[in-house]
DNA sequence: GAGCTATGTAGAC
DNA sequence: TCTACCTAGCTCT
């Protein structure tokens, strides 16, 4: 389920799997047929991601262009590949390995011109080293919007979601209603900076976290009705319904942890509905 | 097993 | 503003 990290995560399985050679395409679920049948035999000379945005780069300019939504998933496992289960929009297949595309909010075949129209609609990317900043700085601190709804327009920055947004603001201590010209480059550019190192954190364990280590156990405590744990490591060992429970309960600071209290200063943590999606923030410690 | 919820966006109205 | 996408994990019964 996708934010900007699991969508680079995706792009760098596929690349590693599928690029640099043929691939057949199918859709069996048929609406994307007409496209894979284009695609059918083509160079798959690359797999890249921008924010949420997972773009295949192939042979003769064409790019097919993916948004997994809310619940898009992209499944990838060693050939052969079996019969196709559920809807699958579109099949990759090589001789090595298969990946099947379900429930994608946009699955569509653009040229490199229409990749660039795609792009030219999303601000800088964290996980990006061509990312510019300056450019989020800028557009946060002269905008009048609210921060919480700034760090989720994916023009303003790209590859955010509700998870670092709710997690972002309360590691540093700003209110989600603070309007972004409220704000100063300084936190600004902070907040950026702590983005890029959790976002390539997520990257490489495959889901976020935004708790500091020394903070694990202290939260596990504060959640009598869920098991703590003596191993505040929760990434290694047998995955268990009760080892991933914890790991929900301890991965973050406030995202879907409202009624229960704010590890740093005890307060109840609140949701509200914001622009259709809930919001989640301590009202006594995010007070910029 | 049924029902609910969700890390998101596009398009219809 | 509402709905489609049509999956998967969780809670409740």
């Amino acid at each position: 389920m996708p934010e900007g990290h699991s969508v680079h995560r995706l792009a760098r399985s596929l690349h590693r799997s599928f690029a640099g050679g043929p691939v057949r395409t199918s859709s069996p679920q048929g609406r994307f047929a007409a496209g894979a049948e284009v695609l059918d035999g083509r160079v798959l000379e690359r797999a890249d991601a921008w924010g949420k945005h997972l773009f295949l780069e192939v042979e003769d300019d064409l790019v097919v262009h993916i948004h997994l939504g809310l619940y898009g998933d992209f499944f990838r496992a060693k050939a052969p590949a079996p019969e196709a289960r559920g809807a699958v929009r579109l099949r990759l297949e090589n001789e090595r390995w298969y990946a099947d595309l379900r429930g994608p909010t946009v699955c569509d075949l653009l040229g490199t011109e229409g990749r660039d129209t795609v792009l030219a609609r999303l601000g800088p990317d964290p996980l990006r080293r061509d990312a510019d900043p300056a450019l989020v700085r800028r557009r946060i601190t002269t905008s009048r919007a609210p921060i919480a709804g700034l760090l989720m327009d994916q023009s303003v920055l790209a590859g955010v979601g509700n998870i670092y947004r709710a997690e972002l603001l309360h590691r540093h201590g700003v209110s989600p209603f603070t309007e972004g010209r409220d704000l100063t480059g300084e936190v600004v550019d902070a907040m950026w900076a702590d983005l890029v190192v959790l976002m390539k954190d997520g990257v490489r364990r495959g889901r976020i976290v935004t708790v500091a280590p020394g903070d694990v156990a202290a939260l596990a405590a504060l959640d009598t009705d869920r098991p703590s744990s003596d191993d505040p490591d929760l990434d290694g060992g047998e995955d268990t319904p009760a080892r991933r429970r914890l790991r929900r309960s301890t991965g973050v600071y406030v995202y879907r942890r409202d009624g229960r209290a704010c590890l740093r200063c005890g307060t109840t943590i609140r949701a509200e509905e914001l622009q259709g999606r809930r919001l989640f923030w301590c009202p006594g410690c995010q007070t910029v």
